[in-house]
RNA sequence: GGACACUUAGCUCAGUUGGCUAGAGCGUCUCAUUUACACUGAGAAGGUCGGGGGUUCAAGUCCCUCAGUGUCCACCA
């Protein structure tokens, strides 16, 4: 008997089906439609077994629709994943020798298109292996034409709406990335770090001084006020004095803000406005200057003397060096405290004024908040969850400072535009293409472009509506719009999730999909996130080659209840997938039994007075209407583990037992209820079902086979 | 500091609206010895469902509380 299951065949197979055309949709079909978004994975990440299970189980909902007669739309698609992708190639080309500054724009971004292409192919095949019965010829990359046109709407929506704006404000400042990031895009690492108290002397006076605690003595070049909290018993006194900022010697107002704690540190803080967005929120307010004593590489300006052109790091040390000399330092505490990082190198995040692009959020979240109600979350509570965040929104900054993305679609007047503020009337143009007419100087070349592109969420966040078209009216849009079924982690519901609803019912007033299905994340025996730097991760497609894909699916949708996060190793998940391989083993021989051990003299019809062939109908018409209904609650965890029940502790276990002291009586039963079986087995194991399928003697695809129903 | 989860057998996890002696897989132990299938079959051991309190005829499930774990959010210098 065949003991292994080679993905050699299941290749074969998938290509076969691919040829067919059975994962096409068709608009113009008299079935009533089914779509499913695929999340598009980032171009330059690798599948990992959260990947897997996404797709495990969105594939299993496509199959089951197609057979319960829908016209299943299961849209697959890739994101360019801006800074991860740029940051990605950069490394590449710094170790020929290149960079951005030699290759210049153009030559970079010809480069990029290269790189993407190569990149895309091998990725192509990862997603196959798993059997996603995906629509690859509608596939869609969130940098082509058609996402551009839907992109380039949006923003010109929002601009008429008065929804954008640009300005210098403070953002979190990725100096690796050498662009802006948001917030929701930074982590917190624990750092044990120097808590410094300094001495501010009070100006015109001998020996009187407000100490602060901060850890971050290299700003102090940038410091332009001292606050203090209300009331505060020491300090109070100084308040219609001036403090002399001891590293500059200049003379900095004292002035109580209610923003600062009294039970922290010393109950007062320094004003640093250029270098953090408390102090430039109470900087604001007070009307301080801001200054930078930090540029947007990451290293010290001019302002920081004679340490100007270090780093961060080194310029600290000295900064508390020199302020030690100056006899300045009253203690230092050492401190542990959570330093926010960019999420993706790891780099500290320094806030810095910079000049970006802001979409204000408040009305699209008061839209999304008034009608996210009309989703079905899984789990339920996801629900509150992106209500609390929509209800205390913040604007959302879309700029990036990179080559890799939509540029955004702005071109100014060269001679008139003022390097910082751009208004309605300046003149400026919203335009996809260089515009044609001529800009105030009376010459169309002066038109230049912005040279930032827009966040990779800007684009993702239209997904829904861009795969489809919009804005155009397409016959697609029309009928494959709200999608019927979206899954993703719960990692990104706020970059990505929130976003599309917000998004799609701003332009569209329809919420983005019908059911959104969030699954729990996988991680290592002792609860860590699997990552790169830890090792722990467990490649799917290793399991795969060793169990087939159809053991290795079945391992997943045991891991796949919403919103639960599983833990597992790779031995763990190598005696699930034994398992499954097992039950595969298990089904290929009841098949081998009820069709090529079928007794000459069989029956044609099934005994209606038997008693165990009774049962076994009875028992199969509850696991089909269970399996369904499990189904319809998208609760695979469930649907898999019945089926697995049934087939081998009832039907192999009990009924095919029994049958064999009245074989050719039991064959019509025996064939019928492996009939149903394979079928209902179809979703999650798609490749040995269409094997065991054609065996039957079946001429048509399973993939066609009607779902089977309680009759 | 807020929010949301989770805690069930040695391990990894199920357990739908409260309802028979709390389930699965792996692991452990006993038996069967070539069967459609050893990638097998029959059986066993193993749980005071995190602690405590409450509601109820009935609680793993609902409510309160305590403890532990995890995730997300928040400007604590």
């Amino acid at each position: 008997m065949d003991k292994t299951h080679h993905t050699d065949y299941e290749g074969k197979l998938y290509s076969s089906w691919e040829k067919e055309g059975l994962f096409t949709a068709n608009p113009n079909s008299e079935k009533p439609p089914y779509s499913l978004l695929m999340p598009p994975p980032n171009l330059t990440g690798e599948l990992h077994l959260g990947h897997a299970m996404q797709h495990a189980i969105l594939d299993a909902i496509a199959r089951i629709k197609r057979m319960q007669e829908f016209d299943v739309l299961l849209l697959p698609g890739v994101d360019h994943a801006g800074i991860q992708f740029e940051g990605t190639l950069d490394r590449i080309l710094a170790k020929e020798g290149l960079s951005k500054q030699k290759l210049g724009r153009e030559k970079w971004l010809e480069r990029a298109w290269k790189f993407k292409e190569e990149v895309y192919q091998s990725f192509h095949k990862a997603w196959t292996v798993i059997g996603l019965s995906a629509d690859w010829p509608k596939e869609v990359f969130t940098l082509e034409p058609k996402v551009e046109k839907a992109v380039f709407e949006q923003f010109k929506r929002f601009w008429d709406q008065d929804l954008l704006y640009k300005g210098a404000y403070i953002v979190q400042w990725c100096p690796k990335c050498g662009t802006a990031i948001e917030d929701i895009e930074m982590e917190y690492e624990e750092r044990k770090q120097k808590l410094y108290y300094i001495n501010y002397p009070i100006q015109d006076s001998e020996s009187a001084y407000i100490t602060i605690a901060t850890t971050r003595p290299e700003t102090i070049y940038a410091d332009t006020g001292i606050a203090i909290s209300l009331n505060h018993p020491r300090f109070k006194k100084y308040l219609d004095k001036k403090a002399i900022n001891p590293l500059t010697k200049d003379s900095i107002p004292i002035f109580e803000d209610k923003r600062v704690e009294p039970e922290f540190g010393t109950g007062a803080l320094k004003i640093t406005p250029g270098h953090d967005p408390l102090d430039y929120e109470i900087g604001k307010n007070h009307n301080l200057p801001i200054l930078h004593a930090i540029d947007k590489t990451g290293r010290t300006t001019e302002l920081a003397q004679e340490l100007a052109g270090m780093k961060i790091e080194g310029a600290r040390e000295l900064a508390a060096k020199k302020l030690e000399e100056l006899g300045a330092i009253e203690k230092i505490e050492d401190y542990t405290h959570a330093v926010p990082v960019c999420e993706r190198c790891k780099t500290t995040v320094e806030p810095l004024i910079s000049e970006e692009w802001f979409v204000k959020m408040q009305p699209l979240a008061e839209k999304g908040i008034l009608n996210i109600g009309q989703i079905n979350f899984y789990p339920t509570n996801y629900k509150k969850i992106l209500t609390d965040w929509m209800e205390n929104i913040h604007d959302w900054s879309i700029s990036r400072s990179l080559w890799w993305g939509h540029r955004i679609p702005v071109w100014y007047c060269q001679k008139c535009n003022p390097q910082n503020k751009v208004g309605k009337n300046k003149e400026m143009l919203i335009s996809l293409e260089k515009p044609e007419k001529p800009c105030k100087t009376g010459h169309s070349h002066y038109w230049i472009q912005d040279e930032q592109v827009l966040d990779t969420w800007f684009s993702s966040g239209l997904w829904p509506l861009s795969t489809l078209g919009w804005p155009e009216k397409t016959k697609e849009l029309e009928r494959y719009f709200p999608w019927d079924f979206e899954i993703s982690a719960g990692e990104i519901k706020y970059l990505w999730i929130a976003r599309m609803i917000m998004l799609s019912l701003w332009h569209t007033d329809t919420i983005p999909f019908k059911h959104m299905f969030f699954h729990g994340m996988l991680r290592d025996l002792q609860g860590r996130k699997f990552s790169k730097s830890l090792g722990n991760g467990i490649d799917p497609q290793e399991l795969i080659k060793t169990w087939g894909t159809d053991a290795t699916r079945m391992a997943l949708y045991t891991y796949s209840a919403p919103g639960r996060d599983g833990r597992t190793s790779k031995s763990v998940m190598d005696n699930r997938c034994k398992n499954f391989r097992n039950f595969g083993n298990k089904l290929r021989n009841i098949a081998k039994f009820v069709i090529e051990l079928k007794p000459e003299n069989s029956s044609k019809k099934i005994s209606v007075k038997n008693k165990d062939d009774q049962w076994i109908l009875k028992e199969l018409h509850s696991t089909i209407e269970q399996v369904t209904k499990n189904i319809e609650k998208f609760e695979l965890h469930l649907a898999t583990e019945e089926l697995y029940n049934f087939v081998w502790h009832k039907f192999a276990d009990i009924y095919i037992e029994k049958s064999k002291s009245r074989r050719p009586e039991a064959q019509s039963c025996l064939t019928l209820v492996l009939d149903s079986i394979l079928r209902l087995l179809h979703p999650f194991m798609p490749f040995l079902t269409e094997e065991l399928w054609t065996k039957m003697g079946k001429e048509e695809s399973i993939t066609l086979a009607p779902w089977p129903t309680k009759t």
